[in-house]
DNA sequence: AGCGCTCCAATTGCATGCAGTTTTGTGCGC
DNA sequence: GCGCACAAAACTGCATGCAATTGGAGCGCT
């Protein structure tokens, strides 16, 4: 348990894979905001690639449901609903709850303070942007995750993260980290003594609560949908007559 | 909640996913035997398509956990290691227990009697080979998935379902399927019955019996995993000299 | 102005070609 | 027969080119 062969699954040092990161930590930098049009050959300019790579990378990253791919259409990056967001935390919780579950009382020394030194950071950069805030917070979690030597686990870790931090900037308002920080060190140290049920209650809430913070109503107000917000009038509209859309391509 | 809008998050009816779906469902029936080699040219002339495409769709199977792909080499059916099998499973036990928590008592009649359709047919192929009883013991689960509506929930469990089909044609005895069944049907009117508590047990114990039964030792019998096999002797040798061993590629 | 139509630039879907790397097979010395 | 070097075949990594589709500007009509 203790020297798991961590066998590397992919995401070495071709170029697909470093645009993958770029644009996953542009995507959740928010640099890169949901919906933004994500062109084969300006990517592929912009990285100094053919069209053929920046089509593959766009392929994985849709694969992670970081960016949309509709048939002939321009990529764009994914629009979660507020629903799916629901779910995406949903999700998550669980899948945190079962990264401390296995971690608890099995952490080397260094393995703590490593985690203490990433909080560290996080504390370090309260002053910067909201962006930088962010990905910390997630990457400490991506951490976590690692520390269970599950290349599975950190995979869907990661990625349900990141589809995270992505309805953030959809549906969040300004939000203060500094509550999230304190929880980190809390779950730090639950999981240093060892205690099982308790670092899982502790995540369960952490993640709760960030997903409270973050998905504030259940109507989006900055949300792109432009389904969603039509849904109830179209509704209404069947009740009476049909009204002919432009091509609503619901498919 | 009821109708939840349904979105399509990718996987339509281009040539990648075309071939993604098949090669899926030749592995999970065990036509593709984990270590499997899959090159790009012999893809692409089967399908019908270029290379392109087949390198495409190896991408995305890479990123499901279906194939290896190292870099200069062709790629393989991916080979789990033992732990990463209980892992998976593991995994699976938290999504598909998240699964049914959603689902219990929000079934509707059409939707109870499409799953026990479902089950009627694994039911009558329990006459048939091995590799189809798997694929619908799998498609139930899936189904279950489904039903939740959300997309995220849908492509996590399947991934982790179909992984868990590999693993299962690596470590697994030829084994029955028929107690599988009945803790279906268990686990159907469960549903029908909205206890919560109940059918998440069920899904639990029904999961982790699978997976005993599957991941019977540690020690992998038909492993394809050539330095598993040899660790044990490895060691042994090494304690008395040095044997070059042929280029070894762990990495 | 508002609506519909046509046509063109932008963009994707896909195949092919070339260069570099790995694997395989072959011949040679022992 | 056995191991080894070397060459040929196989295969991947990537760019480019062409056809098909889309989105939208421009334009005429009401």
């Amino acid at each position: 348990m203790a020297a798991r062969p961590t066998k590397k699954t992919s995401e070495s040092s071709d170029k697909v894979s470093v645009i993958c990161r770029a644009l996953r930590r542009a995507i959740i930098e928010q640099a890169l905001e949901p919906g933004a049009k994500l062109p084969e050959d300006s990517l592929g300019e912009r990285f100094g690639v053919s069209r053929t790579i920046a089509r593959h990378a766009l392929g994985q990253l849709a694969a992670e449901g970081l960016v949309e791919l509709r048939r002939n259409r321009i990529a764009v990056v994914a629009t979660p609903s507020w629903q799916e967001a629901r779910d995406a935390f949903d999700i998550r919780i669980e899948l945190e709850r079962l990264v401390v579950r296995q971690l608890a009382g099995k952490l080397t020394k260094a393995q703590i303070a490593e985690l203490n030194a990433h909080v560290d950071a996080e504390d370090g950069a309260r002053g910067g942007t909201d962006a930088v805030s962010i990905r910390l917070a997630t990457e400490f979690h991506i951490l976590l995750a690692q520390m269970t030597n599950s290349p599975i686990l950190v995979r869907y870790v990661s990625e349900v993260a990141y589809r995270c931090c992505l309805t953030l900037s959809l549906y969040s308002r300004p939000h203060s980290t500094e509550c999230a920080i304190n929880e980190h060190r809390a779950i730090i140290s639950a999981l240093a003594k060892g205690d099982e049920a308790k670092v899982m209650d502790l995540m369960h809430h952490h993640l709760d609560s960030v997903a409270n913070r973050a998905l504030v109503a259940p109507t989006p107000q900055r949300g792109r949908d432009l389904l969603d917000i039509l849904a109830p009038y179209a509704d209404d509209i069947a009740g009476n007559r049909v009204v002919k859309l432009p091509k609503v391509a619901r498919s």
